[in-house]
RNA sequence: CGAGGUGUGGCUCAGCUUGGUAGAGCGCUGCGUUCGGGACGCAGAGGCCGCAGGUUCAAAUCCUGUCACCUCGACCA
């Protein structure tokens, strides 16, 4: 590929509407182009690489055993509503009507699609286990979407679908699945993977990960342990707040006038946040009833834990009811009708100060366990930097962003039950097969990169996804000189089968090292008047760390051998 | 969906308060000079000032509505 006939425009200016790194670098790199809000077109070069990523991901997806198939985009919504997802997924999933009037759906994730395609063509268990996968355009209606390819309306992923007749045979799969994730990430040079246990969300089932890449970009919280292996995502991590120490100091009611929030509350009486509990109203979407989290004060309440608990939607209480004392809040003598529950960072504990269910007052030497109504403690908290490990018990959580760039669930039965997919076992008894689901989001897994491999001038891309694995650099191709060696060694690189874009443009060094910069091909060869004289050719690599003259007529071989010796070091171990 | 913000050539933005011939830089085209990190000169092309109403002799500018986009929040397989 010629420079000169390479569509899309690098410049110089940051675009006004990105905000992170890679959507900026790849905006200015003329990779990519915003058509409305997170819907992209992909120039050659960011075509290029997703291409490059989905080969590697394919070629991992067979080696476990995996068929590729295609699903549909559009689908009827019937399928939808078998699964009963028409109804409780909310309005990510977008929804029309076609000419007859029929509800549909844009696909945001393939299980109906793929249970609908293989329920009728594994009758038997002889034919388990199997996987089938998709590269595929999704669509999620998305509230907000940010970041540039980060998080997106219309994107391109690959999901795989496995089929067992066990549990032991999923979590044996799931097993070579999470090795071929690693693989993947290793292959494609993702630096930094943590894998986290996950909360599964609409997608049910129990057992779930994520692969993430830790990146200040990132929109997902991510615990980490600073001792040990630990990790998991912040919506499941365990909270285990420090050992109390009990302080049985009286009930003792105070005036506290207009003093509403934690924060004045401290003031007020100079304690620590620690040493208070509050309330946390909550209301359950579809009911509307009241649920309020006693917590103590320095603590945040976790709302997928609490979404778990509940086995329901909830959002923060915003509609006041009259009988609660707002600000006043606190367990003892609350009377208030909603459903109460206890986060256990209160167990034990002793001394607090807290609500007295009237304005303007609180209690003092309130203790959870003496004075509060019989309680029930559950792990409701947001776990927070420098606390306890769920695994090592050190003191040592800490707290990382995250993208996420792959997930992995073990489903179960929700889509196979629901649409009825069954095999007869050895014994001629019917069963519903056990499924697993794997996603890795392509052009996300793009930007990630992009994101965590960059420098002040364009990305770094990888040998292995990289656009192209060699850029030419005719400096005065204005000479013949330079123009004749330059063209000859351009085709030389072709023969030898290495995948070159030549700039052949007669441009000033300035703009086509700036555009080279922007384009990230791992490895540059320069070739200019003063080269040229003296038989050389100029070979380096995109971050500088190498650097060597090669004679011209040998350019080509040397040029291929490394491009060899790199790829060769994103193999997985 | 809540709060805030922005829409002016391909890009970044000025102009709007106080209505009066639509601007700059980058990019683009041509010619010339330069030539190893976004060179310079000269000459050009390119805009229904998001869209629709309204006020006015006159609207990019004031008013109303609407759409799109962005930020924070909510949501998120």
């Amino acid at each position: 590929m010629k420079i000169s006939q390479l569509v899309g425009t690098r410049f110089k200016e940051t675009p006004a509407e990105c905000q992170i790194e890679s959507h900026i670098l790849m905006t200015r790199g003329g990779y990519i182009k915003n058509v409305g809000s997170g819907i992209f077109s992909l120039f050659a070069p960011a075509k290029r690489i997703t291409q490059k990523i989905e080969a590697i991901i394919r070629e991992e997806m067979d080696a476990i055993g995996g068929q590729e198939v295609m699903l549909p985009v559009a689908m009827p919504a019937s399928l939808w509503k078998e699964s009963g997802r028409f109804d409780s997924v909310d309005s990510a999933l977008l929804r029309f009507t076609d000419r007859n009037g029929s509800d549909m759906v844009l696909g945001m994730t393939h299980e109906e699609a793929v249970v609908h395609l293989v329920r009728d063509a594994a009758p038997s268990y002889t034919s388990y286990p199997f996987m089938v996968y998709q590269i595929q355009t999704k669509f999620r209606d998305e509230p907000r979407a940010r970041g540039g390819l980060i998080r997106v309306r219309e994107f391109t992923m690959k999901d795989a679908y496995s089929f067992h007749t066990s549990q032991e045979d999923l979590e044996r799969y799931y097993e070579l699945c999470y090795r071929a994730y690693e693989r993947i990430c290793t292959r494609t040079g993702i630096p930094e993977v943590v894998v986290v246990k996950s909360d599964s969300g609409m997608m049910g089932g129990k057992v779930a990960h994520e692969f993430m890449l830790l990146a200040d970009a990132g929109e997902d919280s991510i615990v980490l342990c600073g001792s040990c292996d630990f990790s998991a995502n912040m919506e499941v991590a365990e909270c285990i707040s420090e050992q109390p120490v009990f302080d049985d100091s009286p009930l003792e009611e105070i005036s506290t006038p207009g003093t509403k929030t934690i924060d004045e509350l401290c003031a007020l009486l100079s304690i620590t946040p620690d040493k208070t509990c509050k309330a946390v109203m909550f209301r359950k979407n579809e009911s509307d009833e009241p649920v309020i989290v006693f917590i103590r004060g320095d603590l945040e309440v976790n709302e997928t834990k609490l979404r778990n608990y509940l086995k329901e939607e909830i959002h923060p209480d915003t509609a006041h009811t009259d009988d609660v004392a707002y600000g006043f809040c606190g367990p003892a003598g609350f009377t208030a009708k909603a459903e109460v529950l206890f986060d256990r960072s209160l167990k034990g504990l002793g001394g607090l100060v807290t609500g007295a269910n009237k304005e303007d007052y609180h209690y003092k030497g309130f203790s959870p366990g003496r004075d509060g109504p019989g309680a029930e403690y559950h792990d409701f908290a947001k776990t927070y930097e420098g606390a306890v490990c769920p695994a090592c018990g050190n003191r040592s959580v800490r707290i990382r962003k995250g993208i996420e760039i792959g997930n992995i669930f073990q489903l179960g039965i929700k889509y196979t039950q629901s649409m009825s997919m069954q095999y007869l076992d050895k014994d001629g008894v019917a069963r519903v097969p056990v499924m697993g689901c794997y996603g890795i989001g392509v052009g996300r897994l793009m930007a990630s990169v992009c994101e965590a491999s960059h420098d002040a001038y364009g990305p770094i891309w990888p040998m292995p996804i990289a656009p192209w694995q060699v850029q030419l650099c005719a400096l005065r191709s204005d000479e013949e000189i330079v123009k004749a060696a330059a063209d000859t060694l351009y085709d030389t690189l072709l023969r030898e089968g290495v995948e070159v874009l030549y700039d052949d443009r007669a441009v000033s060094a300035g703009v086509m090292f700036s555009d080279a910069d922007l384009l990230g091909v791992p490895l540059r060869v320069i070739i200019s008047p003063k080269t040229v004289g003296r038989g050389v050719v100029e070979v380096k690599t995109r971050d500088k760390s190498f650097s060597e003259d090669a004679i011209i007529g040998e350019a080509a071989v040397f040029v291929k051998t490394l491009v060899r010796e790199i790829l060769d070091k994103y193999a997985p171990v």
